[in-house]
DNA sequence: CTTGGAAAGTCAACAAGGCTGACATAAACT
DNA sequence: AGTTTATGTCAGCCTTGTTGACTTTCCAAG
């Protein structure tokens, strides 16, 4: 049929979208290249500590809930243990993340950041910060906010079809 | 010094838009788990054949351009060579690309997908593209415009600085 | 108090997909 | 004729993901 090809979205008030499959391409590799020029400059500046954008992930969603348990960065990053371990150990051995033996239940272990550790942290997500500013600044406040409606709808469904159990994660 | 993390956005008219480094965290984050679940369906489909981002990669841009030479795909991709032949080299082995020696100048090889590879290209695309559909659907027409306009900043951005004889562009 | 299972850690092996370096071949350009 | 360009290939290394098979610690339920 003629309208295979075609997403018809319903504007709220007059307004109405038409999206063929060569609009939705165009937003895909958007993705593509946005995202690559997203992690473009920490990976650099990782580069030279020698680390990866595991590291970096892990340092990421440490300093964002700081006190975090193995498990709980485990769902978050949706990687095996073994995975984030190696990733885990040399941040640790290198100085740059804590490992507290949990109070309540000493099984766990709550993850902090070492001074260093937060410094690496502030000049990764300042470059990113930069990046996403240069970005909003060109684009102005009006598509800025369509963007992070966009993105959130990206988000959640992402959440719902992998985190169906926790609700501590990601607010 | 309390400004110094508060970038201060002008709007056309009167939208005035703040951005705090939290408000831009959280935007860093969306992109993480929005691309996450944007390749999280290929990669699925992927998985079937054997294949890997990778191969998606050069699947969707030689639909996208048929006829690609080697080096056209090289700078696109921005891997070395030696990468993407190991990738190209199965997908042609398995008949999914034509690798076809060119006309005017006999040491390029133009890329095409077989009937077969467009059929992967097709299974690939739809699933991103229903992906997108669903996020813009719920986010709404107005939304999807800032979406595509932020999205379009980074990947200019990026373009820029990517061809940009691959220095130390940052600034 | 015993025991089942959860949380964390470790070892080993493997694969995808990046990278560098070296080298080969054919075609085009000068 | 000699150089450059486009492509391909071999070999080896790195990061980061995987599975599987454990062990240790420790909470909590029977």
């Amino acid at each position: 049929m003629a309208d295979r090809n075609v997403a018809n979205l319903m504007g709220r008030g007059e307004s109405l979208l038409f999206l063929t499959d060569d609009q939705l391409r165009r937003g895909i590799e958007a993705m593509f290249f946005a995202y690559r020029g997203f992690t473009a400059d920490p990976d650099r500046i990782l580069q030279d500590y020698g680390y990866g954008r595991a590291h970096h992930r892990a340092i990421h969603f440490i300093n964002r809930t700081p006190g975090t348990t193995v498990s709980n960065l485990l769902s978050i990053l949706g990687v095996t243990k073994q995975s984030l371990n190696r990733v885990l150990r040399t941040l640790v051995e290198d100085g740059l993340v804590d490992n507290r033996v949990g109070t309540r239940d000493k099984r766990e272990r709550h993850l902090f950041l070492t001074p260093k550790g937060a410094t690496l942290e502030r000049e990764l997500s300042e470059a990113q910060r930069n990046r996403m500013r240069d970005a909003y600044r060109a684009a102005g406040p009006e598509a800025v906010a369509g963007f992070r409606t966009v993105l959130e709808q990206m988000m959640n469904l992402e959440m719902r079809r992998h985190y169906m159990d926790d609700g501590e994660s990601v607010k």
